[in-house]
DNA sequence: ATGAAAGCGCTAACAC
DNA sequence: GTGTTAGCGCTTTCAT
């Protein structure tokens, strides 16, 4: 009952297992040879394994994914291309979420050090410091959605990415002329904002508040950037990963500043949220209040009004990491920007 | 820069590499040795490779979780529920998406074997014989949410799990005055389906529809239970797991049989497309038509009207899954079944 | 209590 | 073109 092993098949077909190594990875072998062992393989119902092989080439196949929540549909899209792209490539997946909690992420990433998981992509919520083990080992890491936050908690330590990269000479092309740039995929932030905040601004709107979730600073900096200066930092509010406090953060900004007559939403649970807090302060989308929320989900169709959105390709971005990790050139990595879209629906309107 | 392995610990600390792997495996060492082990490999900073100690017990660690569409908040809910358990248990999970094809299934168990990943929860959607190769190769498998359906093609083939794991002596307790179950954990069905119906009949409904989807015969037989013979089998229809099937068999149903007043959708994307559908032909909810889906993903608080679900705590049934599936008592599997809640909110009305 | 040694299934050098 | 052999890092007898 127990799996054949490539010695039975050598047995079995009157050859050295070094032979059948070579006919089943494509190595040159006699017609004839070749022909005897795939059948004697096929009759025999052999499967290669890949526990042999890994611990021979002192690496697992396949790649590593983190991501903060799956029940966040934007990150199911995100696993979903990833999990495509690993198909194609016949690559297994080994999958953890982080709940945007970097300790939970550390654990994680300590797991795949163990089971020589060698690629990794990754949804960061940890700063960049939280990268450097992974990077030390080694792995190939490329980042979607976001990019590691620079975190200068102690000053005389290096706080980006590429400083560090450097330090731990990931990648032997360390010349200073040419850094080192982190791998990632992003949607385009800057347009993608400052769309959405031309269209606001267009319809009259003034008072245009930001509700963030963690990750994201790059938003934060472009929604200030696109209103110019103007900028009341009241009307910035951030919540965390969870529902809970994306809730809170909508409703406590909605009830301090009742002034406030559009909202940005970074992300589709802090749409969720925010929809929620102004159904329960009785304001009217969009007659009380227009609203902007990254993320094409399905349900923004179906929301009463329904929702007007920045969709981020959110598929692409998990498809084109995967496609990244896989064929990563470790000296000269790239990095990818995907478009976003300003879809029109409902949930906007003229300031009252 | 590579990683340090036993024997770099063994020979740091003066002793054998058998002495260091009892004790990091918790096996018998003198206090003094243990301590001094410890400390170098601490210092070391050695992790245990986790390809070696598989090799070496020819299996991997962890366990395989295939659901068929991450973009559906209910299996983003089941995935996160079985990455809890894993979590706390320092194991790997190793994800695949099938989306719902059997051929992607029998690719991905293929992989899972390749992997000597010996522990499955899976969300099936081939039959029966889909699973013959993964119990045949001892494979734990817990199957959550379905369980795969008795494909009887053949007449002469055995067609329900429980007969192939009998033939295939999975599990050597093959006693005939105890048939192995198929461990499985599951929403109760019947209950949820039967208190959705019972509540529209209660509201007058007569005519009343079911939109099901792909691997839940034992939602429709609930249904027609329900409604006590009295079904018009016009009224049942199926999609397939896409979104575009989804919404053509709910647009279908809806233009064909303008007479029903009120609709269960067995899933998420199936209520989706119902309220998609019944928008566009200017149907009313719940004026015009009632409806109560499967599923109670955050945004059913968000349409409009609100809409009324039937609850699975999907979250949980991954846990138990992977409970069960690491827990798993080989001889007397347990199959568990959680139950559901009808939450009412604003999709349902009286009949018109 | 501890060390030596045998492999797990595979690939890659190396010899023929 | 093909066979032999030496490990990859670990656990596990089996002596000591």
């Amino acid at each position: 009952m127990k799996r054949a092993t490539i010695k039975d098949v050598a047995e079995a077909a009157g050859v050295g297992v070094a032979t059948v190594s070579r006919v089943l990875s494509g190595g040159s072998a006699s017609a004839s040879t070749r022909e005897r062992v795939l059948a004697v393989a096929a009759q025999l119902d052999y499967r290669p394994s890949a526990l042999g092989r890994n611990l021979r080439q002192r690496r697992t196949g396949g790649m590593g994914l983190l991501v903060p929540d799956l029940t966040d549909t934007f990150y199911g899209q995100l696993a979903e291309g990833v999990l495509a792209c690993a198909r194609a490539a016949g690559e297994p997946v080994v999958l953890g979420s982080t709940g945007d909690d970097p300790e939970q992420e550390a654990e994680l990433i300590g797991m795949l050090l163990e089971q020589s998981v060698d690629r990794l992509i990754a949804v960061p919520c940890g700063g960049a410091h939280a990268w450097r083990p992974a990077l030390r080992a080694g792995m190939t890491v490329v980042f979607a959605d976001r990019v590691p936050a620079a975190d200068g908690e102690d000053d005389d330590l290096p706080a980006s990415l590429t400083e560090l990269m450097l330090l731990d000479g990931a990648g032997p092309a360390r010349s200073p002329a040419r850094p080192l740039e982190v791998p990632s995929v992003l949607a385009d932030d800057r347009a993608g904002v400052r769309t959405a905040v031309r269209y606001l601004t267009g319809l009259g709107h003034r008072r245009i508040a930001y509700l963030g979730g963690p990750g994201h600073g790059r938003r934060v900096d472009a929604f200030r950037a696109a209103l110019g200066g103007r900028t009341d930092d009241e009307l910035v509010v951030h919540a965390d990963g969870s529902r809970d406090s994306a809730y809170a953060a909508a409703s406590g900004l909605l009830q301090s500043r009742p002034d406030l007559t559009a909202l940005v939403a970074g992300g589709n649970m802090l749409g969720e949220a925010a929809v929620l807090a102004a159904r329960e302060l009785d304001l009217r989308l969009p007659g009380d209040l227009s609203l902007v929320m990254y993320d094409d989900v399905p349900w923004a169709e179906l929301c009463h009004p329904p929702l007007t959105v920045i969709a981020q390709p959110g598929r692409d971005l998990g498809y084109r990491a995967a496609e990244l990790v896989l064929r990563s050139d470790v000296r000269r990595p790239k990095s990818v920007v995907l478009p976003t879209e300003l879809i029109v629906r409902g949930s906007c309107g003229p300031r009252r």
